[in-house]
DNA sequence: GCATACTGTTTGTATTACAAACTAGTTTGC
DNA sequence: GCAAACTAGTTTGTAATACAAACAGTATGC
């Protein structure tokens, strides 16, 4: 048994809004825009911000800024990093937990 | 697809050290003292202190305190709080990512 | 007695999650 | 045409928290 496969987990992941994030970018495998994920998870807009930004800074998701009837448009989509993190996320947990149970 | 069922997940358990720690107490499911953690799991002594303390006012975890050859002996269990909550922990998790692969 | 080691706990600090305030632009009302 | 209100995010100030350094209490060696 080895917990300290734990440190495999991208850090990133170690949170529950950047989880949902994810696992919702991740599950409708097609890009999903600011307000979508502001009404599905209910943050505050400066809330997802931030975890967007973090999430682009270590590359598990792509921004993409157009504009559609004059106004801005935000949409994010997993990278195939972030399909890859994910994916180790849950084999990890998996393979830490599964025995316990 | 619901990717607020995250929030039942315990808060607790979103931080790799804890989950490391509630891992390591259930699958040997007994008692661990304060030094077997500390080597397994590679941390400063302050930092695992506070983190069982965390885990104990949050109700996953038992800490028992003895004298052995007269020096102080800290133990820890999992309480069957903490046991359903890693198994509420992993449901979850698995639910909302299963899917995205 | 004094130094060193063992077993944790308390504290200060650095990071980070969050919401309030702000920026930039658009539409509506008059 | 101008102001008020709305939309779409971003930046910044604050509150919470993860961490290690310093501390406390006891035991052991010389």
């Amino acid at each position: 048994m080895t917990t300290n496969d734990l440190l495999e987990v991208h850090p990133a992941l170690f949170d529950r809004v950047r989880l949902a994030i994810m696992a919702h970018l991740s599950v409708t495998k097609k890009p999903v825009d600011f307000n979508t994920l502001l009404a599905e998870l209910e943050l505050t807009r400066g809330n997802l911000s931030t975890h967007m930004k973090r999430l682009e800074e270590d590359g598990l998701v792509r921004i993409d800024k157009t504009f559609v009837d004059r106004k801005t448009r935000t949409t994010y989509a997993c990278t195939a990093r972030g399909k890859k993190e994910i994916s180790q996320y849950l084999t990890v947990i998996e393979a830490v937990l599964r025995s316990s149970l």
